[in-house]
DNA sequence: CATGAATGAGTTTTCATTCAT
DNA sequence: CATGAATGAAAACTCATTCAT
């Protein structure tokens, strides 16, 4: 059932398959119902072995979410040119961040559902990582303002709970493009875009909506 | 610990009771963490009688889910009043929703974070209760644009796209207003509010954001 | 292979049944080499009800110390009638000891290697037992000067030893009884107690042994 | 962590720091408790090694009673002149038992703890070295009845008794002793010699004490 | 209607021990 | 002489689930 028996490899090799395969299953299966039997086997090891190198259940998990996170920044880092305006640079980091995960489900997975649901250890691991994500998509509504040569007068939380609605927004198409067919990383990207860098632009106009009067002080 | 042992209840009255408990426990353990023992204990029953009202516990998180959508769903429709205009109704729906997620947390981690990583059976509970509110919203722009006397021209899939946007911007948000300490209900549907609507309204005059030419065919 | 399997006991009785076993296999097992396994075996039930009842094998453990050395202090006490004079209730101490261990071997390897060898938790219950016999001694041999109508010259910390020195031969004796066939409790006791009282006689004359000159500043 | 690494050392030297860390780690954790891994890593070499050189736990266990035994009655040898008298032999020896017992507590935990409690094997290595022991001290209480030209009418196995006692008080006194701040080895010895030979004393001038008669004189 | 008593099947984890190099 | 890689076997512990009353 599992992969191809292939002996006695170097042990950072057999990590990063336990890693693998760890976050195949914990993906799939979710954290409490991964079993390490079954991640053992799907490495084609022994579960001593697992427990060796990876030290604990808990541990292969952290270490999992720790990996993913980072190619999950260092992939958006990759695709982002901070020369370019920061329109470009949104658009370029959505797709960058769409791709990714389409092409890593369960790494996905792992990350926006599992992290989030077993734990303040892994949980605060993965809420470093979106809090940089938050805080590259805070600057770039921050530059886009100065860009713009509008009064970038949004109060600071304001600015954060966009940041925050359009990271989520991004996670949730995240999901939904993976399970509808025909909806590629840069279409998600382009609806994205659409719907928030006009928003941005027409807040920044200084016309919010309101419900029948304004709400500054709503949000203020 | 639990409840005050009451005996002799009514059955329909024992299982809101277990509902209850076994929301909670799920909610804040997570469902494989939760164990019938303790809901058996926080209602103040034995475990068979909890296996006689509901079967397994399968089925009492099912029955969570079911009675915890069905609650929310009633909630946000309960604060919207559809003869109002659609940016109202929107704007109606979002505070309801940003309220009761707020003042029932558990539940909320029950259908947004625990439905969705133990199965499909559990996840296609909660995803009909969640396409409901995406067409509502998907509604609701398109009225929108007919409100505002625009040609509605929006390509289906791009509308499913905005609305999957705006929805999941809602739940990330109300996560981040369940943490974030003087962030209110009304805020965060402000913030979110003020983000779609805007952005919906440029779309719907036919200023899309571009990487640098039109991206009609992204979408198309 | 465990006892006779009749079902359904009142918790109670299991409890001291689990208890009875427990002893055993810790006697003979040791505590790290006893498996739960084993345990529930020699009851004739599953380890889940081992583990309901009783919490852990620490917990397991602990809870045999306890009510061993209860019943050995028990039986002492019993044995022993205040009302007599200290040379006849240390014999019919030495006698109830030397007999309740001689009954109760498994019991007597729990207390007297098991419980000292598995953590501080266990040794420390078991010194409170020990404390307990060292102090009853430690008043025999106060009492027993005061009866002679001897000074009762010794310093602290020399009856102390005295009364550690006895506690721990009868304590090695209880072992070589038990061992050695043809040594009733009786013999022990009369061993022990001619051993020990005529020193302690000598002692309270004022005639302590020197290796060449005196030892007292050994002792002070 | 363990002892610095120093490659290449002949089988003999090898062979010697493995005992030093074994004979500490099971005296610190107890037989069971005592993993190879944490021997070969005090000692700085891999476990194959280990095996290689003292082919499996048990070996190793018994190879460490072994060395520690014959140390320990080596010491006590060493201690004593035969050419004295009995009674300073008995002081000398106990003296370099109580010594050599402070010195090595982890030795001395393996002999008087460990050894007894996890089969037959073990306790039959320790069992010769304390029979060796307590022949020694029988043959210094049937010298002694000589020097002192009294009657040894003392039965044998109420020698054999005597001796055991007061090798079980020895042993008893030594772990007081290791934990009883400002007790020392001398002490520990005097306290003994004190209680032990005014005893034998009035042992041998045919004084026994007996459970019948008052006990007044008995003491006197 | 309700429960105290009980368990089969599984989980994570550890350890002594051995190859292949 | 020495080790990195690897494992079979068993341990403690948990849990959803059921029977007999």
């Amino acid at each position: 059932m599992g992969a191809v028996k292939s002996k006695r490899m170097p042990r950072a090799v057999r990590e990063q398959q336990m890693l693998d395969a760890a976050v195949r299953t914990f993906g799939q299966r979710g954290y409490m119902a991964a079993s390490m039997d079954e991640i053992a086997e799907l490495v084609g090891v022994s579960k001593p072995l697992v427990y060796l190198y990876l030290n604990s259940k808990e541990d292969l998990f952290a270490a999992c979410i720790r990996r993913e996170a980072q190619a999950l920044t260092a992939a958006v880092r990759a695709g982002v040119d901070t020369g370019l305006p920061a329109d470009r640079q949104l658009w370029d980091g959505l797709r960058a961040f769409f791709t990714h995960t389409a092409q890593h489900p369960d790494a996905w997975s792992v990350l926006h559902l599992q992290a989030r649901t077993h734990g303040e250890r892994f949980a605060a691991e993965v809420a470093a990582m979106r809090e940089e994500i938050v805080a590259f998509v805070t600057h770039l509504i921050v530059v886009a303002a100065r860009e713009a040569h509008r009064d970038p007068d949004l109060p600071e939380r304001e600015v954060a709970g966009l940041a925050e609605a359009l990271v989520g927004a991004a996670e949730s198409l995240a999901a939904w493009a993976n399970v509808t067919p025909g909806v590629s990383a840069r279409q998600a990207a382009a609806t994205l875009m659409n719907f928030a860098w006009a928003g941005l632009g027409n807040l920044m106009t200084g016309q919010p909506w309101s419900p029948a009067e304004p709400v500054h002080e709503a949000i203020g």
